[in-house]
DNA sequence: CTATATCGTTAGCAAGAGTAATGACTCCAG
DNA sequence: CTGGAGTCATTACTCTTGCTAACGATATAG
């Protein structure tokens, strides 16, 4: 079951053996979600879900975007009556973002959705597979932090 | 040196963990790459590099994208001296694409920019660290495909 | 109290993806 | 061999999303 390919040997292989796997596993997830609400959505989303009580400007800053794209994705989002724009306690130029309840009811249906099919297809690997994936896991996530 | 959580004991937990760290990684390495060409681009660029003699059909199938969507990316290309479009042998319906030395060129340069970033930090990572990646990119590269 | 800075928004532009329709060509049934 | 159906690439148009520049309201420093 050895499953290495001579690109992974040398670090510089390696990493564009993972370059290559994640963005391509990115975009099939990406087409594997409900068609509901696009990524940068679904991001926004997540993010005001998991930080509550965001400004644009915060908003904006964490999903790595300017000021006036998220404007039009919040414009949207509340447009839909997934999230709310209410003043800021002591700045009246700052807004405050918080899911409203249908919000936070999609943003779970749509991470089971896209779990769903990703849980599929390691259902298929063997379990040496799965165990060397479950290694790997928080492995990538601190990778992207760095 | 355990870095498993909780999460990914699980198979819905590994498959939650992976998504976030494969999008959030994809992301973050989007960001770093260099911007003389879009993602869409290099990716093209990349299918005619690997599969010679592609007709703009079989590469916007491979590139999980509608022909007239392929078509503008290879307009595109072509203006700006990095791939060729000639006649099929055979059929005068179709086109056969292939790329230019400044394509090839280019396209190199480009690997080697993306890369550097992801080898600088797996160059952070323990020598362990490092080969439960290797194990896991041959079935990271798996998954997309099924 | 005035001047500057900050925050969100509006306006306008470009890139990228999609669908529908078209034109050129191929191929098969009769 | 020919007429019609199917195939391939392209064009035209729409939608979403990103950016920058400019603005209007508000806060804060001097």
């Amino acid at each position: 079951m050895n499953m290495q390919t001579s690109q992974t040997r040398s670090r510089a292989g390696l990493a564009a053996a993972l370059r290559v796997s994640i963005s391509r596993l990115s975009r099939r997830m990406r087409a594997e979600g409900g068609h509901s609400l696009s990524a940068t959505q679904i991001g926004a989303l997540g993010a005001v879900a998991r930080h509550d009580a965001l400004t644009p400007g915060e908003l904006a800053a964490h999903e790595k975007v300017q000021p006036p794209s998220m404007t039009r994705t919040i414009a949207r989002l509340e447009a839909d009556g997934l999230l709310t724009r209410s003043p800021h306690p002591t700045d009246r130029r700052q807004v405050v973002l918080s899911l409203t309840a249908a919000g936070d009811k999609l943003l779970k249906e749509e991470r089971r959705r896209k779990e769903a099919w990703l849980a599929q297809r390691l259902a298929e690997l063997t379990p040496e597979e799965q165990t060397i994936l479950r290694q790997a896991a928080p492995i990538l996530e601190r990778l992207s932090h760095g």
